[in-house]
DNA sequence: TATATTTGTATCGTGCACGATTTAAACTTG
DNA sequence: CAAGTTTAAATCGTGCACGATACAAATATA
């Protein structure tokens, strides 16, 4: 029971830490992705798009972890802000494809020097040795989830 | 520059396994603690007062790195609910004294098991060593957060 | 080929996060 | 001690997250 008691400090969650470091990290984003006006997980669906030009919203909410009712709002603010576009698939008319306009894709030469501000910022915190094998576990997680789904 | 465009790939980012690990692991939690009728950082709240009686609104903001504007909401939220009690401090009339209520108090039995059946869950996700470890570095960037305002 | 089920988006409501601003109490300084 | 500054909460507005529900298109099944 002592030892229960124990496991309820918030020094020995292993949730806590890695809520709280998550917000600190995307933080640091903050004033690197104000310069392209976009936000943390606006940001993110930039990367999946410069990576495949034409995506439908189901598969770029399976690549970011997020649900379509969180995906939907924030594209439409990406459109409206004059980023991406928004069009009906021809062959499935459920599906609504995800492009970028040139604006958005112009924004990935502005972006190009963000991941290396940010591992500048990130010195301050932690060591890249650190942060490598933080992110191999991170990584392995996000793996097994979406593998795994016997076990949740 | 090659290199520089592969660093913009979701795959190499630090911060998206970081996010989106955040946010599965609180996912977990959503079923154990909807038992007690709280939200996850209502349980962050919860954690903290049961090491500490009674605390200032500043002092869980400090310790779960958040700001005010996010903390009185919640802490309405969760005197409304019946959870805790607000007083302003006879002291300093600007500080507000949080406390538990019996309820909040009596929510530490039934929580008790939920560090434990955490775990459990996390190992569908992940090795306890990896858990260690990634928690290890995770608590050195928290630590160096509090105490490096020169770098940032 | 009707009917039922599944699938991809969208809508709605609640609760964070967080920047910006406000307010009142406490402290500092001239 | 009066004026300026700092500090602790609160308020406001915007944008996520996400559970629940709705809806229409596509698919499966009777």
């Amino acid at each position: 029971m002592a030892e229960k008691a124990t496991q309820l400090k918030l020094e020995n969650q292993i949730c806590f830490p890695l809520y709280a470091v998550s917000r600190l990290v995307t933080q640091q984003y903050k004033p690197l992705l104000d310069e392209l006006g976009v936000t943390y997980p606006q940001y993110l669906v930039l990367l999946v798009l410069w990576e495949k030009e034409e995506i439908p919203v189901k598969e770029i909410a399976q690549k970011l972890f997020l649900e379509t009712n969180t995906l939907t709002p924030l594209l439409k603010r990406m459109q409206s802000n004059g980023i991406i576009e928004r069009k009906r698939s021809k062959t499935d008319e459920r599906v609504v494809i995800i492009s970028l306009t040139p604006i958005g894709k112009g924004f990935k030469n502005k972006a190009i020097e963000i991941p290396n501000k940010l591992v500048q910022k990130l010195d301050c915190f932690s060591t890249e040795e650190d942060v490598f094998v933080m992110k191999r576990i991170l990584d392995k997680i996000l793996n097994n989830a979406e593998n795994n789904e016997t076990c949740g």
